[in-house]
DNA sequence: AATTTATATTATAATCGTTCTAAACTGTTG
DNA sequence: CAACAGTTTAGAACGATTATAATATAAATT
């Protein structure tokens, strides 16, 4: 629920400079009570169908990658053939229901902490990630 | 290390007739002592570089499809611009070492059991994965 | 305010992993 | 062997993503 003049500094301290196209989908992204998950391609339609405004695709790739970049959005990765990107950029697991292909976030409660005991040598843990695929009982299990 | 007559009975057990392709993957992927992990491109180039059979990259797809299919492999997805195959088929969780790109399996005595508290109603769990991202110290923290 | 410079946007082409196609080939069965 | 279903193949098609390079805009400088 953050206001365009917010953006406008967000986007500034980022080393970004504050065009129409960026403002527009920052409020697209994060002028929302709730965080959300998306594809490039659902952004696309999103901006494209709900205002009257056309920002080509290369601009929102470019975008997305650098509110990736920024720490702005995370990345989730559920299959190869599509990318997800998230505006909930603390650490969290996901549910995928593979039924729907919708992914949604585990809260603290339904996931317990990960105990990693023992690491790489010499390497230092990114991330640790949890992803629990789910699907209606008549389905196959993997 | 299994041998070319136990391949031809796995593939007609499984209802794949037991081609020269086939089985060429086969000795490929499976007359190892231990399980790997490949990218469909590592694993054509290791067939037309290692041996002097020549395999259609649509084989090759289609073969390892019907291999996951069956369950002889798993899929491992670790980011949108590749698919990783993995011979080990047993539930295990990776490291992903960023910097090399190199999927390294958990034992189970690294990382502990993932404790799913609640589930989402109605559905079954088909899978969970936890992936692991490690990169060098001096990498940027994700 | 006008000029200059750096940065961003755009349409479109290119790339690349993957899937499709449809013709030729092979394994299996009778 | 003949017949058939299943398989392989080269190459085309596809679709998500990235590159290109011309145009436009924001910011900095005069
Ligand atoms: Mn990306
Ligand atoms: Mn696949
Ligand atoms: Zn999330
Ligand atoms: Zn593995």
């Amino acid at each position: 629920m953050l206001k365009n003049s917010e953006f406008v500094n967000k986007l500034r301290n980022s080393g970004l400079r504050p065009t129409k196209q960026r403002l527009k989908i920052c409020e697209v992204l994060f002028n929302r009570d709730k965080t959300f998950h998306f594809t490039i391609n659902d952004l696309a339609k999103n901006i494209s169908e709900n205002f009257n405004e056309k920002i080509s695709l290369a601009t929102i790739y470019n975008t997305v990658h650098a509110f990736k970049d920024k720490g702005y959005l995370k990345e989730i990765t559920i299959s190869s053939d599509k990318s997800y990107f998230d505006t909930n950029i603390t650490k969290h697991h996901h549910f995928y229901d593979e039924d729907t292909n919708l992914l949604i976030d585990c809260n603290d409660n339904e996931i317990g902490k990960v105990n990693i005991k023992n690491n790489i040598t010499g390497k230092k843990i990114s991330s640790v990630e949890v992803l629990v695929r789910v699907a209606s009982d008549t389905q196959n299990q993997n």
